[in-house]
DNA sequence: GGCCCGGGTTGACTTGGATCAAACCGATAC
DNA sequence: GTATCGGTTTGATCCAAGTCAACCCGGGCC
């Protein structure tokens, strides 16, 4: 199988990273051509999870991180007493199993969303790479920051917003990733559940369909089940901004 | 000034990382005492900041991430309208300004509880020092990756528990903390005020206020105003696990 | 077609934590 | 000693979101 991924890396039929739409958001970013077909020797594993499939789930061994090629997924938590935390939701492009580096054990579970594919990014040789290819170490370490400062975002979002805020910025910043990626910034398609969407902004499902109805009576967006169509961007950012205290 | 610290390394007369006493807590953890050395080369700068003082804010350019050697700070982001949300709590051996490296932008302030003193460590360097020692490349990750897990723990906390066992789930982790520097885990002095406790559990300050109260009604710990005893640390830790939904 | 079933919506009611307000406490300044 | 001031505690009231429950809708299957 290595062999094989290997092989049709040399063909440059259809491989990794050199040949990925998706790597001005991934890992090879700012590499050189020359630099990316280094890291294409490494990459050149890949896995298809199935909806609702795990990828890894917390406690598992650390071994790789994993970035995705299509499809999209979730993160989360479990208490002991079973409620879940949702702490993510990842799309094409994104990396997956950051969180597993530090105890050399993952502390989540990641599932996919949709059918989905990623690739399988051993971590001890990507270490190795990085202390070879400057500007990949440069990336990666990039990428961990971006976390970190998406993950402050979204305790602002549970520490100091109302439902509705939640909910407005959750959607301004899918439609900017979506957007990212070459798709409508005003009209897509939600891969989660509105539990899925709850836990995540630290609301109940209901709270969370009520707000969906408040946005879609304003003129804000117009929703039906899991598709979503933005009217009024700006109406949403407005939301955001000023919403303070005292309306 | 460059020199000073070096000629006062070379001497060993108390310098930088390797006559720390924090080095297994920080990042020189799991280094060889050579390495340490060459750690040292790069960590010569100190820099003090004053109660309330700021050692970087949201915007200013990145250059350095800190590792706290005496003293403790906060983090917070601001929203446009004045809403402050407290991201984190750090204490001796911890690093700071690791959400700096995305953006080569801070994307957070970082105030001191109380005086303190960090070491300088300029990022560039460290990348550079980090291609060289596999072990420092290593344990950089390994202290982003936590930073990472930390964040997941704060988001189930302001996702998922309700006031009390957010409360709870502060101080067990505080304890674990002081422990883990040779203080007494059930006794220590808070930096932080209850206006800020709350903005990190997503509370306001007067439910700080009475969760404590409660939980000293109840026997579990004794406060003083900024004083703490922990008193039924198990308690605590059920108050955590099974206080679940209905009581 | 009709049935089932997993989401999703909507309504009526409850509640945990926010808000507003007053008093308290300990440290510093006069 | 008294006044001041930031931080903290405590009480009374309010409201945003949670809970419980009924119903709806669309897709898959018999």
């Amino acid at each position: 199988m290595q062999m094989k991924a290997t092989a049709v890396t040399a063909n440059g039929l259809k491989a990794a990273c050199s040949q990925c739409n998706l790597r001005e958001l991934c890992l090879p970013f700012g590499l050189t051509g020359e630099e990316i077909d280094r890291l294409d020797e490494l990459v050149a594993n890949r896995r298809k999870v199935q909806r609702q499939h795990q990828l890894y789930s917390a406690g598992a061994p650390f071994e790789a991180i994993y970035a995705i090629r299509t499809g999209s997924f979730k993160t989360d938590v479990l208490l002991e007493d079973g409620r879940e935390q949702v702490t993510g939701f990842q799309m094409t492009g994104e990396i997956l199993g950051l969180d597993g580096i530090s105890a050399e054990v993952h502390s989540c579970n990641a599932t996919a969303l949709e059918d989905s594919e990623v690739c399988v990014i051993p971590y001890g040789r990507l270490e190795q790479l990085s202390r070879q290819v400057e500007s990949l170490q440069h990336q990666f370490h990039k990428v961990m920051s971006r976390e970190i400062v998406r993950d402050h975002g979204v305790m602002m979002l549970l520490g100091s917003m109302r439902a509705e805020e939640r909910l407005a910025a959750f959607l301004l910043n899918l439609s900017k990733r979506f957007m990212a990626r070459g798709y409508s910034p005003a009209e897509f398609h939600l891969r989660m559940t509105r539990d899925e969407i709850g836990s995540y902004l630290g609301l109940k499902l209901e709270t969370v369909s009520r707000a969906f109805s408040k946005f879609q009576d304003e003129g804000l967006v117009a929703v039906h089940q899991k598709h979503i169509r933005i009217l009024d961007l700006d109406g949403l950012r407005q939301l955001l901004t000023h919403c303070a205290k005292h309306p």
